[in-house]
RNA sequence: GUGGAUGUAGCUCAGUUGGUUAGAGCACAGGAUUGUGGCUCCUGGGGCCGUGGGUUCAAAUCCCGUCAUCCACCCCA
């Protein structure tokens, strides 16, 4: 086979979509029990969204788009994340001007230029949440209460929330800092990579995972002991809000967001059973990204969970899901004539709304109920010469084994009344 | 972008120090049972051994390139 889907993607094949199917609709009935309603945007964005939106200096910017001119000349990037486009249709659509908070949630593929591994595609699915117009605190623990209620809804389990808070522009600035000056003397022990993000992403000299044991880290100045006293104050109440839906979190000091626009609270919950990638949603809190992207001063936050990664999860849990691959029915035939009577019965069945199958390839009665086993039906019906000559069908009931035979005439109506 | 591992039947994998028609289990098809699934037995169809080059009398096997997959780093869902 000489053509082969793109790296990094993959085929859905049946056997999976039936998951992907349950995995959305439950998400749909758990995302509007608390009011939120669906947001579908564009899957390709100009590409200067996702520069202002996520940051130039981001790995997501600077490496991981699927950036191309289209035919008029125009800069277009597929979608690697939602949130950009949620917030542009936001403003857009002057959102702002209806009563406020505005409940979204979307779900979709999103796009990253990567190198593939466990619980990382080129082409990955997320659903995700935003909520624009308030900044309460409650809201931020609503969505980690949200988040959680549907994957423990699918019966996931061993998952762990990190929390913690970034604090604003103000007191982030303040806490850089302090980290810089604390890691001065410490420099030359850090690691090349630490000795880049001294310059570029101080935050994230935290969590690195070559320098996490030597001594000198353990001492590092914490965000969340140096945010200024209004973000303090929120994060405390985020705190407060958790325990009241009895969440269990821990607070993550190496936890960040790089990028000024990011406010407070972040966080990301993960399962332990996924190996690096183990984020199943992540997301935080973005009081200044509609000003970035717009001109408004509209408070943000939301979370993003990636599909893959919770199918994953669930296969390593060991998880069924509750899917139906039954079908009600398989007729057998013998005989031309029986064919085309079955297949006319077969219309009517369906049309009744009864799910039924039936043999395209000749197959041997042995093989057709093997076929009809195979397809884990219920009934299977039984149409030869001895039938048709008495005008009934054979109903066989595949768990049992029992016969019956049944008037063609009512044969509709009796397989309507039998099948669940 | 960096590092490591791996590519043989639809799937999981054997394949000896290079040696003649490349195997097994599962799956699939037919039969044992003149018209009846699940168990058992028999038979059968399926492979450019990822791909391109090289070494050799001879390559699935050795060497190089390339593509892909997996795992990890970076970063993120």
């Amino acid at each position: 086979m000489k053509i082969r889907a793109p790296r990094g993607t993959n085929d859905i094949l049946p056997q999976d979509t039936a998951k992907w199917q349950y995995l959305e609709q439950k998400s749909k009935e758990i995302f509007s029990t608390y009011n939120y309603q669906e947001i579908r945007t564009p899957i390709f964005e100009k590409t200067n969204l996702f520069q202002r939106g996520i940051g130039e200096d981001t790995d997501i910017v600077e490496k991981e788009m699927y950036t191309f001119e289209d035919k008029g000349g125009r800069s277009i990037t597929l979608r690697p994340e939602g949130t950009a486009s949620v917030v542009r249709s936001f403003l857009e659509n002057k959102i702002y001007g209806h009563a406020q908070p505005t409940k979204y949630y979307y779900s979709g593929p999103m796009f990253r230029y990567e190198r593939p591994q466990s619980g990382r595609y080129r082409q990955f699915h997320q659903i995700g949440v935003e909520v624009f117009g308030t900044d309460s605190p409650a809201i931020d623990a609503e969505i980690i209460s949200l988040g959680m209620h549907f994957i423990s809804e699918l019966g996931l389990k061993d998952l762990e929330v990190r929390l913690n808070s970034v604090g604003c522009p103000k007191c982030r600035a303040d806490y850089k800092e302090k980290l810089l000056d604390y890691f001065e003397p410490y420099l030359e022990q850090l690691c090349s990579d630490c000795q880049n993000r001294y310059d570029s992403n101080p935050l994230r000299i935290l969590d690195c995972k070559v320098d996490s044991d030597k001594d000198f880290m353990a001492d590092a100045p914490k965000i969340h002991e140096e945010l200024c006293d209004e973000c303090q104050e929120h994060f405390s109440e985020v705190k407060e809000y958790l325990d009241l839906l009895d969440i269990d979190y821990q607070i993550d000091a190496t936890l960040v967001r790089g990028l000024d626009y990011y406010t407070k609270t972040a966080f990301e919950v993960v399962c332990n059973e996924l190996g690096a990638q183990d984020a199943v949603f992540g997301g935080g809190r973005y009081d200044k990204l509609a000003e970035e992207i717009g001109d408004r001063d509209v408070p943000g936050i939301g979370f993003a969970m990636g599909v893959e990664r919770i199918l994953l999860a669930l296969e390593e849990q060991g998880i069924e899901l509750p899917i139906d691959r039954e079908i009600d029915l398989f007729i057998t035939t013998i005989g031309e004539e029986a064919q085309k009577t079955a297949f006319r019965y077969l219309n009517q069945l369906r049309k009744a709304g009864i799910k039924v199958e039936m043999d395209y390839l000749d197959r041997s009665v042995k093989g057709q109920m093997k076929c009809a086993d195979r397809n884990n039906a219920q009934y299977s019906i039984i149409l030869g010469g001895n039938e048709l000559e008495k005008g009934v069908a054979t109903v066989r009931e595949m768990k049992t084994g029992d016969q019956e035979e049944i008037e063609l005439d009512n044969l509709v109506a009796e397989m309507d009344k039998r099948v669940e």
